[in-house]
RNA sequence: GGCGGAGUAGCUCAGUUGGUUAGAGCAGCGGAAUCAUAAUCCGCGUGUCGGGGGUUCAAAUCCCUCCUCCGCUACCA
């Protein structure tokens, strides 16, 4: 491997997850969908740099403290420890985790805020509202009922007062222009495409300046120069992507080597925050945007929507704890197609675990390798002349290598999970017609080289795999005694690189199957 | 309401410069094989391609209309 600063570098973030509560299979997803792509830009050769965290600011957490009798540190402090936890517990590759109470990331925010203050952007004014106190929150006057004493209530019954509160106010008017060029001067900046429509005819629509700042609690990070101000929490929080590679430092090695990011992955419910926003507020700070968002879906359960009164929302970790860190991770990247919703079931998990998994790759591999174990002496065999059913299996491992790549480049996870698979199916028909079984009794040669084809395809297969399936496909490479230094892209490209003469592990069953439930769901 | 997207086998979907018998994976049924984690391989689908109308020699693929679902339509994140 080349010297990191020879690499190219990739910055990629997933969206800092709110954690007024605990995490679930949604916070799971975007963790695992990023890190997939984070790990497959590092297999490429590429100077990654992964961050996630947790954005703790706010009148949520407030509230949520209060409800459960604890200080809003407490309550932050505990909840972002389990985030934190779940990173480790899904093998997520992030390189930082940051949370935006921390003292770099308030200097950060601050300083930000200054920079858009000298360029003029931000003016002092009053946000009017309908404001319920019992919501803590505003609303808008088409969201409201009212009885028939004209007096007005919230959605949730509470009722509301017209307040007149001091805030701090970002020119965001002033941007539409420049919003609207950069998206049609950079038409990947926002993905998949049905996002950039939305934002642009949004944006076209017309801007109105944005309340950037709160008076109505202290959670947060203070303005500076303004007593009694907090910042609103999209400033506080779009800001981390900066902060974690170094701002306000912006001569810092990290800064100037990793920004503007290359990829932001978020919700789709959060498209706006980073297309609209976050970009104008770095063209305010005079900062490079970032080159591209995409927004994932959502998952259902079952194909319900995941709620505490449904009952019905998954713990990652004890799906973790069930089936292992793998199976998980290859449902979320299978299953879904990256971009759209999505939905977790129970059998559907199964059975793409079963079928995936341990049936066509796992048995795929410890069917051949332990017949080179048996009949090799555990020794790669050395190829003979390859027919044309070899050449045309080595030569779909290349073109799904490309393939998946391409697809990486453009997040459509499952499609390069798919193309890859693919490989996994035609080198098991191969197996099987090739019979290496019987060629062992008439052709002891020709036996060694469908072995050695089987084997190099699955080490091809599995080097991109890496990505995904991270513990797993590393067993099998290991099985393939594939050093280290060998498990990149360019290994996986090298065909024949499985040297004849290498003595391989006895192989072990690397997945485990699953018992579908007798009850249904 | 406005703008946009979608409706293809039980499930998830592929399939638009219109053109051979509309495809794949999973699930299901039958068979083969035995190297392997009872895994694998082969075979099996009479699908109104949402409904209706139209253009065309020819439409899932173009036009019109209707139905259904979804997204966006700003300051809780």
């Amino acid at each position: 491997m080349t010297d990191k600063q020879d690499r190219e570098p990739f910055y990629v973030t997933t969206a800092i997850s709110y954690p007024n509560g605990d995490p679930h299979i949604g916070h799971a997803y975007e963790m695992i969908a990023t890190d997939a792509i984070a790990r497959w830009k590092r297999l490429e050769g590429r100077d990654v740099f992964f961050l996630t965290g947790t954005d703790e600011h706010g009148i949520k957490m407030v509230q949520t403290a209060q409800a459960q009798g604890i200080t809003v540190q407490e309550l932050a402090e505990r909840n972002a420890a389990r985030f934190k936890a779940l990173a480790g517990a899904l093998d997520i590759s992030n390189d930082d985790f940051i949370r935006t109470t921390e003292e770099r990331h308030h200097r950060s925010a601050q300083d930000l805020w200054r920079k858009m203050l000298a360029n003029g952007d931000i003016y002092q004014s009053s946000y009017e509202g309908w404001y319920s106190v019992r919501d803590e929150a505003y609303f808008d006057e088409s969201e409201l009922s009212e009885d028939g004493e004209g007096r007005k209530f919230a959605p949730s019954g509470a009722p509301v007062e017209w307040v007149v509160e001091p805030s701090y106010f970002f020119r965001l008017s002033a941007y539409q222009d420049r919003l609207l060029k950069h998206y049609e001067d950079n038409p990947d900046f926002i993905a998949p495409r049905e996002r950039r429509n939305e934002v642009m005819s949004f944006v076209k629509s017309g801007l109105q300046d944005l309340s950037i700042s709160r008076t109505t609690f202290d959670w947060g990070i203070p303005v500076p120069d303004a007593p009694g101000h907090v910042m609103y929490v999209w400033v506080d929080a779009l800001t981390n992507y900066i902060t974690g590679v170094g701002y306000p430092d912006t001569e810092s090695e990290s800064f100037r080597r990793y920004w503007p990011a290359d990829l932001h992955v978020i919700g789709k419910d959060i498209v706006r925050f980073h297309t609209v926003y976050w970009p104008a507020f770095l063209m305010s700070a005079g900062l490079a945007v970032q080159h591209r968002v995409f927004a994932h879906g959502f998952l259902t359960v079952e194909g319900k929507k995941m709620s505490k009164s449904l009952g019905n929302v998954i713990d990652p970790f004890a799906l973790i704890e069930e089936f292992g860190i793998d199976p998980v991770r290859f449902y979320c990247l299978r299953e879904v197609s990256f971009g759209q919703d999505g939905d977790f079931g129970r059998d559907k998990f199964i059975n793409r675990n079963n079928a995936d998994l341990a049936n066509d790759l796992g048995n795929l591999a410890q069917r051949s390798l332990s017949m080179i174990g048996k009949n090799c002496a555990g020794v790669v065999p050395k190829p003979g002349a390859y027919s044309e059913a070899d050449q045309a299996l080595l030569t779909l491992a290349d073109t799904a290598i490309t393939r998946a790549s391409e697809a990486m480049d453009r997040q459509l996870v499952h499609e390069a999970v798919a193309a890859l698979w693919e490989v996994v199916g035609e080198a098991n028909r191969y197996f099987a017609s090739q019979e290496p079984w019987a060629l062992k009794k008439t052709d002891f040669e020709r036996m060694g080289t469908v072995l050695y084809v089987t084997a190099e395809t699955i080490r091809r297969v599995t080097i991109p795999a890496l990505a995904f399936i991270p513990g797993s496909a590393g067993k099998i490479l290991d099985f393939l005694a594939v050093s280290d230094a060998d498990r990149l892209m360019s290994d996986a490209d090298d065909a024949g690189a499985l040297k004849p003469g290498t003595v391989l592990l006895t192989p072990e069953p690397v997945f485990q199957r699953f018992e579908r439930d007798k009850a249904g769901a």
